[in-house]
DNA sequence: CTGAAAGCGCTAACAA
DNA sequence: TTGTTAGCGCTTTCAG
């Protein structure tokens, strides 16, 4: 591998000269441009990009931190940040977590040893005040993960208005006997509050129930959703609600397989509401109603927010392509 | 951030002692090694990996191309992948190339830097013969890529066998006029190749005809898919195949979902077979018969391999592991 | 067993 | 406009 020294021996130059000329600096005699190209092309020059980043400590290497990259979310998202990123000649780590602590400090202890010049932590487990205390080895941004106390930076959509907006769709249907999943706990502090937030409120503002054995927690899969459906065909007829929201299409999926399996018509015995808009839903037994997320504007936004910290520039985030939109399909 | 000087210095001792400490060489006393522990708790040293490759020559992280992160037989390859790197405490750069043969050549070029270390192709656009001219950079195995007249190491499936079967499989069910949907071109070079070879064959052997009009290529999406159906439905009935094979599981969606709006029941007026197991293929309106192959298997084989070139031992691929199976549902 | 010293390939003062 | 030089943080001879 032909280095700089290589290149500044054979155009006859110093090695500064060749690297002011890597770095475009100015003051550089065209003569001596051409001598030095055309040596670094005999030579099938590259720089080492190592070598670079232990001198001026800044790297090109952004990480990502998921749960889980088969989660389309994620993967649709990973998408965005990777087109983004290239866009600016970054390139993307990723690193997977699968909800494991551990693995978010091992991407964290990178920001520390320089492997990532910063990071995009689209999930988060760990105390937030850990989280921050990193700040000061590299930028991180959050995405889609509302922290308020917090003074990380953060890209974020309102879940909260979407799930009551979702809600008073099912209200307006005609639904009043609601059912509810989340992926978290009633209690819980990720994003589920605030779409649990919204549930309530959206109750409450129509002054209808809040019924506990309607509430379903930490669901997430398709087969979460089937033990749903099956407890709620367990319930008796009057006990048994006429719609439920839910905090995944796959949850809904699961859902609405049981269902059907057993003979209860979607949505007249039960309407149901997906979240997400996966590419599939349109095409399942009954077309799903869902809430889409603007994926794609989460990773760009923060994938520019991210890089102007880098470089030290200024970036406001466009609020406005970071709204959800209710999908009205047939099952709801 | 601390570094080695720092450690020995509170240590009282050389830096080589500290870094033979780091890369537990022997012939270092006990009392030491205490000393050097907790000069490195106190100062919360990370070593710095960046100052380590450009000395010691040797990477930790792998590169991973794929052509869409967002398409579920490739993100749930890079899970697979990165679960498997991360064993062996390597990391996963991820890139999407989106089947351009530039973004390839800039992973490559990113091995030629040492960014990488290895890389793991799962999508190949370039010239092979250009792809092997990187290997003395680093070791590059291919993942799901048939290319037998190459001497680069492989990790791939009997696809033309899988076609073979499926094909055998609606025959037997008694469909004889059978469609074909490829990702490629009917002449193409990927793995597309294979599987309609199988498709050939089988039609051979069972002395059935293969109808040009029933021939479509370079179809991928649900959106393929439906367009697909409308070609298809606007053959006169008798012109009209019985069953169609697709190339994925999205373009069968596309057809089940065209041809279910416009009443044509589903296997009975036409089968279709899908291509991948996908997650929500059970749950289709009418759930897939479709074609799984062995995702997991394949990351994990290929990294294994990867990781034996990297560090010089021998790997022998577990062949047995990577087997294609037929998932017989209702829709052939 | 331990230390001194010479770099890995590159950047950035400082001089010229 | 160009060259000299001193490192970045670490590994690795070569001598003790």
């Amino acid at each position: 591998m032909a280095t700089i020294k290589d290149v500044a021996k054979l155009a006859d130059l110093s090695v500064s000269t060749v690297s002011r000329y890597l770095n475009n600096h100015p003051y550089i005699s065209d003569e001596k441009r051409e001598r030095i190209q055309s040596a670094m092309d005999e030579l099938h020059y590259v720089p080492s990009s190592i070598a670079t980043q232990l001198r001026s400590k800044k790297g090109t290497m952004i990480g990502v931190l998921v749960s889980r990259i088969t989660n389309p979310f994620f993967s649709y998202l990973v998408d965005a940040i990777e087109k983004q990123a290239k866009k600016d000649n970054y390139n993307v780590l990723i690193m997977q977590t699968y909800d494991d602590p551990n693995a978010e400090i091992k991407m964290l202890d990178m920001l520390k040893q320089q492997v990532i010049s910063g990071v995009i932590m689209c999930s988060i487990e760990i105390d937030i005040k850990l989280l921050e205390s990193y700040q000061e080895f590299g930028p991180i941004v959050l995405c889609n993960e509302n922290m308020p106390h917090s003074i990380l930076p953060q890209v974020v959509t309102n879940q909260e208005q979407a799930v009551y907006q979702g809600i008073g769709y099912l209200i307006n249907q005609g639904y009043h006997k609601i059912a509810y999943c989340t992926g978290g706990t009633l209690t819980s502090k990720g994003h589920g509050k605030y779409r649990t937030r919204g549930f309530e409120q959206a109750l409450l503002d129509n002054k209808l129930p809040f019924k506990k054995h309607w509430i379903f927690q930490d669901t997430h899969t398709i087969a979460d959703g089937r033990q749903v459906a099956k407890e709620l065909l367990a319930l008796s007829k009057t006990e048994r609600p006429d719609a439920i929201f839910t905090n995944s299409d796959e949850v809904a999926t699961g859902i609405m397989e049981y269902c059907l399996n057993h003979k209860v018509a979607i949505p007249n015995e039960l309407a149901i509401m997906g979240f997400d808009n996966q590419p599939f839903t349109s095409v399942l037994a009954v077309p799903l109603t869902t809430i889409a997320q603007p994926i794609a504007a989460l990773g760009e936004e923060s994938t520019r927010l991210l890089i102007a910290k880098l470089e030290g520039t200024a970036y406001l985030i466009n609020q406005e392509k970071l709204n959800l939109t209710l999908i009205k399909r047939e099952s709801a």
